[in-house]
DNA sequence: GATGAATGAGATTTCATTCAT
DNA sequence: GATGAATGAAATCTCATTCAT
C-alpha cells in the first residue's frame, strides 16, 4: 500500500489528484456500506479504505449522511439509460429485447453499484427523501421502461394480455432478488448463486408465460446466447 | 426520593407477567428492527415499545446480538410447516398447490414476521451464524419444497422440463420482492404494492410458462379464489 | 434447589431457620467479598452462595455497605480476646508467649475471616468509619497487645531495649503478609506459600533479635513444635 | 450549541500532545485506583484527573482493564534494576547492603508507584494474568534478589544458617505493611507510620537476629546513617 | 488541502434497590 | 418472612464531528 521506492518518480499513477478524491471515497463508501449497512460502517473505515483520514471526508461531505446519499445517487445514475436506449431504439421481437435487458442486469451484478438495493431496502425508512429520490429515478424508470415494453408487445400482438403494472415486478423480481442474495448469503460458505444460469431459466419462463395463448412458445423463442 | 403518598397507589408498572414478557418484548423488538434496522434501533425504544425499562429486557436476553437473533429464530419457526405439509399431503395438480403456497405467503405478508426477509438480507454480513441458520432453517427448506414440487410436476407430466434450481428462484422471487417493499418504499407515500394482484398476475406468468410444450394454459389453468 | 420430595421430612438439618439467617448471610458475604473485592461483588452471587434471593439480603441488611461493614465487624470480635488473655495470664517468657501467639494467628489463618486484612487494607478509604472503628478494635488492639508484652519483657531483662512501637510492627508484618498473600498470589498456581514454616523462621529470628546482647539465642529458644 | 466567539480564543483545551498524553493519564489513573480501587474508580475521574475527556482515554488505552494493567506494568518495571545492581555490585557486609536496600524502599515509598502493592493484593484475584505478570516480574525478582544475598551471606559466615526461603519473607513483610498502611489507615486521622523509623527498628532487629550465634551483634551492626 | 488528537453526545450494559405478591 | 420481576441511575465504551496545526 506503501510506495518505498527512495527515489520513487511520483508517477502519474500514483499521484494522488484531488479531482479523484471524491471518486474514491465515494467507492470506499459504497464498498463499506455494502459489507456492514449504513449504520455499522464507521467513517473511520471508509477513510482507511479510501487511503485518507477522517477528516479528510469532511472536507467532501458534509457528514454521513450526505456521504451515504452521494453513494446512492452517484452509483446508478448511468445504469437506466442503456436500458431505456434499448427499449426505445429497438425494433426487434419485445422477448429478445427482454434477453438483452437481463444481459444488462447480469453485466450490472459484478459491479460494486449491485450493492445498491440492498442498501435502499434496508435503509428507506431511515432516509425517506433518499427513498423518494431512489424510487423516481430508479424504480419508476424501471418500471416505466418495463411497462412500455410490456404494452408495446402486447399491442403488437407478442405478448398476450395481461396485467402489465404486476407483471413487471414479476420480471423484476428475481433480478433483484439475484442481486441480494449476492451481497447476503452468496458471501458466505459456498451459497452462490449462478446468476447467468438463473437468469436463463427466468427468461425461459417469461417467454412461454408472456406468450399468447395457443402460440407454441419455440416459435418466438428468442436466440440468445 | 421517596414516594410518600399516604394512599399508595397500585401501581401498574410493578405488574409481574413472567410469561408473557419475552413474547411482548420480541414483537417489540421486531417491530423496531422492521421499522429502522438493528444497529439504529435503540434498545430504550424496544423497552417503551414492550412497555418496560430498558433493564427488564436484559432479564430476557443476554444482549442486543441475541436478541435480534431470538426475533429472527421465533418469528420463521412456524410458518415453514404449513407449507411442507401441503406440499407432502395434497395430490392435486402442482398449479394448484402454487396457487396455495401463494395464498399462504400472501397471509404471511400482513404479519409483523415478514419483516424478517428484509433484515435478513440487511444483516446477514454482520451475523454469519445466523446467516447460516436462517440459510439452513428457511432458505433451504423453502427452496426444496418447492424443487420438490417442481419435480414431481415434471415427472407427472404437467410442468415441462425446466431447471428447477433456478425455476425455484423465479418463483420465489417476486414473492421476497413484495415482501422487501412492504418494509421498504411500501411504507412512505403510497407507494404500496398490492400483494395480492400481484401474486395473481405471478401465478398467471408462471402456470403457463411451466406449462408443457403444445398445450394450452387454459386447461390447467386452476380455479383458485 | 427446591426440596420436591413429597412426604419429606423436613429434617432438622435442612430446615431453614430464621436465626441462622443472618450469620450464613454473612458468611457468604465474607467469602464473596474476599474472592473479588467489595465492589466487585454482586449481591446476587451473595445471595446465591447464601442460598436466598436478593431480596432476602434486605430483610436483614438495609444496604450493602451495611452488610460488609456487618461483615468485618463480626468477623473480628471473637479472635482478639483469645491473645489479650494469653498476655494476661501467662507468666511465661515473653519469647515462649509469643511462639503461643503465633501459634494463634497459624489457626486463624484457615478460618474464613483471615480474609478482613486484605478486605479493611482494600477499602479502608472508601469507607472511613469503617476504618476507624477497625483500627481502634483490631489494630490498636492488637498492637497494644503487643507492646505490653514487649514493654513487660525488656523490664524483665528477657529482651534487649528496642523501639518498642515499631517493633510492634515488625513483628506483625510477616503476619499480616502471610494472610495477604493466601488470598492474593497464593490462590493462583502453586505460589501457595507454607505459613508455619514461615512463622517458625519468623519466631526464629525474631528471639534472636530481640535477645539482649551478649546473650545467646539457644537458651530462650522455646521448644515449640 | 456553538461558540460564537467573533475573535476565536485559542481554546487550550485543545493543545495536541501526544507523546505525554499516555504518561498523564497513567499518573492519573495511578492517584485514582491508589484512592479507590480497581472497580470503584470512574473513567470520568481519572479523565477529568488527566485534564481530558472520557473518551480521549480509549485513544490510548482499549479499555479500563487495559488501562489498570498499564498503570500496574509502568509503576514498576524501573525500581527493582536498582536494588538488584546494589546486591550484585557491592562487597560490603549484608548487614550494610541490607541497610541500603531499605533506604532505597524507604525512597519508593513517597513515590506514587509506593500503591502498587496495595492494588495487586487487592485486583490478583480479578486479574490473574496481570498477577501471574506482577508475581513474575517483582515478587518473585525480589524475593530471588535477598534470597541471593542471604545465600551469600551465610556462605562468608555472616549470617547464621536460617531457612532462607522463610527469611525473606520475614524482611520483606514490615516493608509491605508500611506501603500498605501508607495507602489505607495511614491516610486517615493521623494514623500515619514513620517509616524511616519503623526501618530503623526493622533493620536493628534483623541484624542481631541473623547474626552467627554467640557473636555479638555491635561488631557488624552498619553505622548507617 | 490534509491531518489526527480531542471532544461529547449517546449507546449498551450492569446492578443495588424496591415492592407487589 | 421470602421472593424475584422490575426499576433506574450510573458505568463503560463508541464514534461522528471539530479544529489547531
Amino acid at each position: 500500500m506503501v510506495e518505498a521506492s527512495p527515489a520513487a518518480v511520483p508517477s502519474a499513477r500514483w499521484r494522488r489528484r484531488k479531482e479523484d478524491r471524491p471518486a474514491e471515497i465515494l467507492a470506499a463508501a459504497l464498498a463499506c456500506f455494502a459489507e456492514r449497512g449504513y449504520a455499522a460502517t464507521r467513517l473511520d473505515d471508509v477513510a482507511r479504505r479510501a487511503g485518507v483520514t477522517k477528516g479528510t471526508l469532511y472536507l467532501y461531505f458534509p457528514n454521513k449522511e450526505e456521504l451515504f446519499k452521494a453513494v446512492v445517487r452517484q452509483a446508478i445514475v448511468p445504469n437506466l439509460a442503456q436500458g431505456e436506449a434499448l427499449v426505445a431504439a429497438s425494433s426487434e421481437p419485445a422477448a429478445v429485447i427482454l434477453g438483452r435487458l437481463l444481459k444488462q442486469w447480469l453485466a450490472f451484478h459484478g459491479t460494486p453499484a449491485s450493492a445498491i438495493p440492498k442498501l435502499m431496502l434496508a435503509e428507506a425508512g431511515n432516509f425517506p427523501d433518499l427513498a423518494r429520490f431512489y424510487h423516481a429515478e430508479v424504480v419508476e424508470r424501471g418500471t416505466s421502461l418495463l411497462r412500455r415494453l410490456l404494452q408495446r408487445a402486447i399491442e403488437r400482438g407478442e405478448f398476450r394480455a395481461i396485467d402489465v403494472d404486476n407483471a413487471v415486478f414479476c420480471i423484476i423480481g428475481p433480478v433483484i432478488m439475484s442481486m441480494l442474495w449476492r451481497h447476503s448469503f452468496g458471501r458466505h460458505d459456498s451459497h452462490a448463486l449462478d446468476a447467468e444460469a438463473l437468469y436463463r431459466a427466468h427468461l425461459d419462463l417469461l417467454t412461454q408465460g408472456l406468450l399468447p395463448r395457443g402460440r407454441d412458445a419455440a416459435k418466438g423463442k428468442p436466440s440468445h446466447e
